[in-house]
RNA sequence: CCGCCCUUAGCUCAGCCUGGUAGAGCAGCCGACUGUAGAUCGGCUUGUCCCCCGUUCAAUUCGGGGAGGGCGGACCA
């Protein structure tokens, strides 16, 4: 697999493609850094971009996790003691994860943001920018059913981020690139370059195949979750023999997340994933890609029961480093 | 600061005029059927009726006050 082709596997959108191009052919030193606000625990969600970030060490990246602290204050997660200490807990997390110790800077917005140039230079892009845009930038991420005044400045800050912590390349979840296509439209006019982007898929909810997998809702399978609990909720699962579901009876798109767990979360992880299944169906399966196990279960020669036996299997050793992580912090 | 509207189950809302502590749809849970889930049947659960005060035998309902939210107090029509 050649730089850029790990950069870019399992993006569902790259921002653009020639700068891209461009890193990949020299990316030693280059710096990539993906914002997490502190908010809740960590779930899947957050691994696919941690998964991203693991992609781009391998080529050679710098990489930086900005505990964006913040952010969630202003997104209206809670106190700074709360948001720190929610902060602590998911770098603990995603070391036990996988991110490589060595490798990975780990930095909170407020050692940075409240800096006098930070804040002039915010000032400035506010200037630049109107209140529509910064709200409907931030559809995706807005916490709470009000819009708050600091909810317009937050995506802002972002697109400084880029700048101030130096940055080759942004990456993200798509419910990030309206603000990223904001910072990219933005920061050139107060003289810094757009920044170049990546966006990693959204993953669907567990039980509907519908919308994403969040914290706040739904589904979602977390850096906490018992065996027990990763076993209850893969077998509750959305999860019709096909890639591609029919919407349902409203008319809303549908995904296969248990698919979708094995591409981005599983085979990233696993050179092979081995399935299995009792003799009376056939006996155990081997898959060294998904594309193959994903063939297979539209065919019909993967029953989704038995492949979600396996992805319980194989979330559950991505899933326990850091529950063990967490159990000794406690 | 002024005006109008809203606040009832997890969600969207009905009920309030004509007081007697509450309903629907969706969601959720359980069971049947499928070697998963979904779909489809069958069953079930759920409430400080935003808060305080007042009137009343009795207030979700009437009156007063407060809080939170939306929209106006531009143009156009």
């Amino acid at each position: 697999m050649d730089a850029y082709e790990r950069i870019t596997r399992n993006a569902a959108e790259v921002v653009t493609e020639e700068e891209v191009r461009e890193l990949a052919a020299d990316p030693e030193g280059r710096r990539a850094y993906v914002g997490y606000e502190p908010s809740g625990v960590l779930h899947v969600g957050h691994m696919l971009t941690a998964n991203k970030l693991i992609d781009l060490q391998e080529a050679g990246f710098e990489v930086v996790v900005l505990l964006a602290d913040v952010h969630a204050y202003l997104n209206g997660k809670g106190t700074f003691e709360e948001i720190e200490a929610t902060a602590d807990r998911m770098q603990a997390q995603f070391l036990a994860y996988g991110l490589d110790e060595e490798q990975t800077e780990f930095v909170y917005g407020s050692e940075f943001q409240f800096d006098r140039d930070y804040v002039l230079d915010l000032h400035a892009i506010e200037l630049e920018t109107s209140l529509a845009r910064a709200e409907r930038s931030m559809s995706e991420i807005q916490g709470g059913d009000t819009v708050r005044v600091s909810q317009a400045v937050y995506p802002l800050m972002q697109a400084l981020d880029i700048v101030s912590l130096d940055l080759d390349l942004a990456v993200g979840g798509m419910e990030q690139r309206k603000v990223h296509m904001l910072a990219r439209d933005v920061l050139p006019k107060v003289g810094y370059d757009a920044p170049t982007c990546i966006h990693t898929p959204l993953i669907a909810d567990l039980a509907t195949g519908i919308g994403k997998m969040s914290s706040s809702e739904g589904v979602t399978i977390s850096m906490e979750d018992t065996t027990a609990e990763i076993e209850a909720k893969i077998t509750d699962a959305f999860c019709p023999p096909t890639r591609e579901p029919e919407p349902d009876d409203e008319g809303r798109e549908r995904e296969n997340p248990v698919l979708q767990l094995f591409e981005y979360h599983v085979f990233p992880r696993f050179a092979e994933v081995v399935v299995e299944r009792p003799e009376q169906y056939g006996g155990d399966l081997t898959y060294d890609d998904h594309e193959s196990l994903a063939a297979e279960m539209e065919s019909g020669d993967l029953h989704p029961a038995d492949a979600k036996g396996a992805l319980v299997t194989y979330l559950d050793r991505l899933v326990d480093p850091g529950r063990e992580r967490l159990a000794s912090l406690r």
